[in-house]
DNA sequence: GTCTTGTGCTTCGAATTCGAAGCAGGTGTA
DNA sequence: TACACCTGCTTCGAATTCGAAGCACAAGAC
């Protein structure tokens, strides 16, 4: 890694790119985490982590599982579990088939919550996000995007694998 | 906002572009930290800072013209700003004609940190970011996301202007 | 069986985050 | 000058973050 040759810094294009996507990232996610505080009291990832269990047809998913789908560390999310938990958004089951697995399970009152901030979620997403879009340019970026997710997902960070668990 | 027709829910292209730039923004953020982290011992908020500081001619910026560049808090940025001082990365010096204002000033250890750390920066975004894409994906996405970006620095978060300073 | 290794989750401490409240300097108006 | 109101930044406390270390169960080798 050192004494290798200058890497050509990026050009104007690529740094506009990459800038553009990492503070558009933020604040879409500051404007969701507001609305969501608001309407709801949710943090961003508390709605992630209702929304990915919700997504499941059952409305339950392992930690595990769960914590593939998002970008978080686990003992962050034991954290948000347990909080979630408290507020009887969501239960906290064991496996039947693996003693070591913490179900997480959506309880009534957890849908409940999730489906009525997502009707404001979406909106403050349309608003801010898609008012300045057509068509074709949401098409572009989740193809675009959608390539580099997978590249990212794929490549492991350069030491220190994840944690394997890919291979659904 | 209560009682108005069901909004209608994202389509699904509109959902993978949504998450493909939340998710992008912040696999890409944790690759960068880790790389930051390593090779400087700095966090991404406090790279944000250098360079931000560092762009401008003589290297010298208010804090609060900081603050307008980046998406965090200001008493964040107090404490960030506080740790970078106390490495000796930058100086935080009073301005002559505002004496409230807190002048932060990159130190030559600072620009000297910048720089070595700058050129794995640029490789570990080089390498997740932009490998899977052409130079009209990398054009695409400036434009695209640009205007996102635009929009929402200019649609105040619907409440609660961000202490008006747009006016440059 | 039992040993070794892997996996799932939690606990711990230290660091960082935010917004609300506070302080001090500026600006406008009379 | 006196007063009210901005503006720039910091301080405060509470909540949240992470990785390292730990615990318990699982799975494979022998």
């Amino acid at each position: 890694m050192v004494g290798m040759p200058e890497p050509a810094p990026l050009d104007p294009e690529q740094l506009a790119a990459y800038f553009a996507v990492m503070e558009v990232g933020s604040l879409l996610q500051h404007a969701v985490e507001q609305q969501l505080r608001d309407e709801g009291g949710l943090s961003y990832i508390q709605f992630q982590i209702l929304a990915v269990v919700g997504e499941s047809a059952e409305g339950r998913q392992r930690m595990t599982d769960v914590a593939d789908r998002l970008v978080h560390s686990r003992s962050g999310l034991t954290y948000q579990v347990a909080q979630l938990a408290e507020r009887g958004l969501v239960a906290k089951e064991s496996s039947p088939e693996d003693e070591r697995s913490v179900i997480v399970a959506l309880t009534p009152q957890g849908r409940e919550l999730l489906e009525r901030v997502m009707a404001g979620h979406v909106e403050v997403v349309r608003g801010l996000f898609f008012t300045p879009l057509n068509d074709e340019d949401v098409t572009a970026l989740g193809d675009v995007l959608g390539r580099v997710r997978d590249h990212m997902r794929t490549v492991p960070p350069r030491s220190a694998a994840p944690r394997r668990r890919r291979g659904n």
